[in-house]
RNA sequence: GCCAGGGUAGCUCAGUGGUAGAGCAGGGGACUCAUAAGCCCUUGGUCGGGAGUUCAACUCUCCCCCCUGGCACCA
């Protein structure tokens, strides 16, 4: 079995912003704690080019909704190679192996008689391309001049009957106390189940939407976009995919240990339509998926939006920045599950604080003291010094906690223990200060064995620190000359190692 | 209106029955291996408001206010 962990795939029909990034963030981040820590992983995220958004944004542009589809996803596909966001598989929803398995999918769905075709009347907004309720009236009860053109009419469509499993959702969650998490976030879907009732329209007459996939047994539709983009979960990890050997085996990945999504998304989409999606396919209970809901990034306590203009741009601030400060900031600052403030200024401030002043620092002071006073070259003399063994222990105690906050999906509690370790490091040398004991001959021992302290303990903070800022770790690693190394446990570093060249691994950002 | 999350030091947040905590920012000090970084000490809060339970409440109960999200209702 392999660690399966997917992100939503992003509708194409605008450019990323920091919530796409953030989400892809904390997707990579948890799959490389996985993949160096764990064991076999397989990150899968992706883009939603269907449906009508992208079609009329497609429109707008003057080009066809696949090209448009492909220009934005080229972007998408950029920021994630600059973010050094590391993927095993990509989920574009246009891609043909795709299309050929939501096809599968429907018509097996079709075949146990999910699927019923009926017809559906109201008034129609063709402007607005929707169906209007009556929420839509205004004061006067009739449709206001924003509609355009209402018409009344009928519509024959495909559904997919919720209610009928509405019963076995609703034990489901009950019972499946981790089916969501946060917890908080599992009530709002119980009650949303609560008031489930009817059936999901799952299609679209072409006539109306062609930028779709098409029904296999009624070519005159196609599916709607919720439908075809929650299937990438199943279908990208090679469900139904025979033995194609593009596709990974979805017997090694399924179930999903975790979709991660935005809180937007939980209630119906993933909540509701997913899992009962799954059911109906004929999932059992134990092959669920688990869902991990993050919140929103916030600017100055607003909501983030286009009309605000306060739109935040991950590209450009990885380019000012740098990808890992940016990944850095984003997981540091923010509770998974929680919403979050975005401000430059903090970013800087934890960039400066945390990364240039405590690790970096502690990296160059460390390698500098090896060179310094024993030519870069560390002996690990048998040792019974208080201070030594309390940081060694407090290494193993910090490993520890990291790797139960990664369980729990709490990346800023593991950053945390990760600094605390850093924090005593740097408190060490000034207790030891070897600098001191380099001008008695009678400490040379103790010396050996402190600089092995210091220089062990960069190297377990270089690991610890890997999943969230992989380059700077991977630089501090070449810098110890342990980039074979990587055993998360005291000791890895042999007496007589050789260490690297030092330079300052983050440069300080001037204020 | 209902459900949930939040309201704790200037800022970001942790704490959950026993005399208020961390990091950053501010102030002071000693040191010098280091990215004028690090280390030590320190100023600073009536823990949203009110009532209650208790020997004791930030922590439990009730009422209220504000912010955020979801849902409902009205228009």
């Amino acid at each position: 079995m392999k660690y399966f962990l997917t992100t939503a795939i992003d509708y194409t029909n605008g450019d990323p912003h920091i919530g796409h990034a953030y989400e892809k963030i904390l997707g990579d981040v948890i799959g490389r704690y996985h993949r160096s820590f764990d064991g076999p992983t397989f990150f899968l995220t992706g883009v939603d080019q269907h449906g009508q958004k992208v079609q009329q944004a497609a429109q707008k542009t003057g080009v066809q909704p696949l090209e448009f589809a492909q220009r934005v996803t080229a972007k998408f596909l950029a920021l994630w190679d600059k973010l050094r966001i590391q993927k095993d598989g990509w989920a574009a929803t246009t891609d043909p192996r795709h299309k050929q398995t939501v096809q599968k999918v429907l018509q097996s769905l079709y075949d146990k008689g999910e699927l019923v075709k009926a017809k559906y009347s109201g008034f129609y907004s063709v402007r607005q391309e929707q169906f209007l309720t009556d929420k839509e009236r205004n004061e006067a009860g009739e449709f206001g001049p924003e509609w355009g053109e209402v018409t009344f009419f009928e519509e024959e469509n495909w559904y997919f009957p919720l209610a009928k499993h509405k019963e076995w959702l609703k034990n489901f969650v009950e019972t499946h106390p981790d089916f969501v998490i946060p917890e908080f976030r599992r009530n709002e879907l119980i009650n949303a189940i609560e008031r489930l009732s009817g059936n999901l329209c799952v299609s679209r007459p072409k006539e109306r939407l062609s930028w779709g996939i098409e029904f296999p047994f009624d070519p005159d539709y196609v599916t709607y976009v919720w439908f075809d983009a929650l299937l990438n979960y199943v279908t990208f990890a090679g469900y139904l995919a025979g033995e194609d050997p593009s596709l990974p085996n979805f017997n090694e990945l399924w179930p999903c240990r975790a979709h991660i999504i935005g809180k937007d998304i939980l209630v119906p989409a993933h909540g509701v339509y997913w899992p009962i999606m799954l059911h109906a396919m004929g999932f059992p209970d134990e092959q669920m998926p688990r869902l991990l809901v993050h919140g929103w990034w916030n600017v100055a306590g607003a909501k983030m939006s286009k009309s605000l203009g306060n739109v935040i741009d991950p590209d450009i601030l990885a380019d000012k920045y740098g990808a890992d400060a940016l990944r850095y900031y984003l997981m540091r600052d923010n509770v998974v599950g929680q919403d979050s403030d975005f401000s430059e200024e903090r970013l800087v401030m934890r960039y400066n604080s945390d990364l240039a002043n405590d690790l970096g620092n502690l990296v160059n002071r460390t390698i500098n003291m090896c060179r310094r006073y024993r030519n870069g070259v560390i002996a690990s003399p048998p040792w019974n010094d208080p201070d030594l063994t309390a940081i060694r222990s407090l290494a193993n105690a910090v490993i520890e906690r990291y790797r139960q906050a990664f369980e729990r999906f709490e990346v800023h509690a593991a950053i945390e223990a990760a600094w605390e370790l850093v924090a005593k490091a740097n408190t060490l040398v000034e207790q030891k200060a070897p600098w001191k004991l380099a001008k008695d001959p009678a400490k040379s021992e103790l010396l050996d064995a402190v600089l092995y302290t210091l220089a062990e303990t960069v190297r377990l903070l270089a690991l610890l620190v890997s999943p969230v800022i992989p380059a700077p770790s991977a630089k501090i690693l070449e810098q110890l000359a342990a980039e074979q190394i990587r055993i998360l446990q005291w000791g890895g570093l042999p007496s007589g190692h050789q260490l690297g060249e030092h330079s300052p691994i983050f440069p300080r950002i001037a204020a």
